[in-house]
DNA sequence: TCGTAAAGTGGAAGTTACTATCAAAAGATA
DNA sequence: TATCTTTTGATAGTAACTTCCACTTTACGA
């Protein structure tokens, strides 16, 4: 019962994708609607039929059903994928532009509703930048390796570390202004073109 | 019943100041004894002896007696201080030096289990650095004004981005390490350093 | 196809962080 | 001393989680 992936996908995984979808949908759905805090577990898990117990079972937290990123390993492989003699910063920009160029209109949105969510309400904004700290980690070892380099090189560590600053930085801007997920993409790669550059004051 | 600075220091406001004090040390000493998880607002409030509504007026979370932090209207103070001939990085780093040096030996011990409770609890993780991004913003206005520059401008943004990211991955890499304060102020000393040198590869 | 093991679900009961309210106590002021 | 303001503690609540157990559904070998 698998695909030639090797990925199952018996009537089991298949029903709980739904259940986890379903989840995060209601939940997406009623915070936007009604506000973060004023919409209780109890509630979500109603909207999606299931019990409160259920709903822990998918999501450790409230707050994950808002962290939860669908995109992210996407992007992690696209960047994985870029050919070996791509710098990495260059690397960084491309898979960005390809999983950015590929978003429906309704992933779009969303996308888009779900940064508002994070920017404002600040338990979620500070468990993202948690996130981005662990994001930092695998980056720095992702290219530790592609470029031949001992992962704890402080050099290296300053570099990514300036990276992830970069892109933050950037990040938040465009949030500030209410900017769309295309400004976001946009920005940031810009950002990334100035640290390129030597970041020139 | 004020001082010369026009500051009240009546019978009140001598008492909050020692029965804040008393919470968070208490609560430090707890953490640290029995763990954060394990250790319930009722029993710090309980050692404090006041009570659990009193704890609340005094902390709005418990989250918020390890994060407090002293030293940092100190190097802020510092910060601004710096002679507007110097550089902003290079006005970072005098300041960095001139609050670290400072460290009696309690001070220094007390800050470095502060550290580590705040690098070891995930929730505290991650509300350090939305503290963080909250001072990226006032050090980015800080340093536009110092450089006479648009606060807005992309570039500057970048820049600070990537000083704050310099510092949070120097940070990170020596708590990983188990280091000392005095550890920590070098470290993110010589990967600014670095920064400054233009990130070479 | 059937029986059994494994996995998923719901319900109930408990813990704890945090909020709101209000009356009593302590400090400031005249 | 008398009064006015600030601070405190007690009480009662809400909601996010955790734990545990009995029940149903799915998977899979015989």
């Amino acid at each position: 019962m698998t695909t030639s992936q090797g990925e199952p996908v018996g009537l089991r995984e298949r029903k709980k994708a739904r259940t986890r979808a379903a989840i995060q949908d209601h939940a997406l759905r009623l915070f936007v609607a009604q506000g973060y805090a004023a919409t209780t577990v109890e509630q979500i898990a109603a909207a999606a039929e299931v019990s409160p117990s259920t709903f822990f079972r998918y999501f450790p937290t409230k707050e994950d059903t808002v962290l939860y990123d669908q995109l992210d390993p996407v992007f992690v492989e696209c960047f994985l994928a870029q050919p070996a003699e791509v710098g990495p910063l260059a690397a960084m920009r491309a898979a960005l532009r390809e999983v950015g160029g590929n978003l429906g209109n309704e992933e779009s949105e969303r996308e888009r509703a779900r940064q508002r969510l994070i920017f404002e309400v600040p338990e979620l904004r500070s468990r993202l930048l948690e996130q981005v700290t662990d994001n930092l980690k695998m980056f720095n070892d992702a290219v530790a390796e592609r470029i031949g380099r001992d992962s704890r090189d402080a050099n290296l560590r300053a570099w990514t570390g300036a990276v992830i600053g970069v892109v933050v930085s950037a990040y938040f801007t465009v949030l500030e202004d209410g900017g769309s997920v295309e400004d976001l993409l946009e920005q940031v790669d810009s950002a990334l073109a100035l640290l390129d550059a030597g970041l020139p004051l």
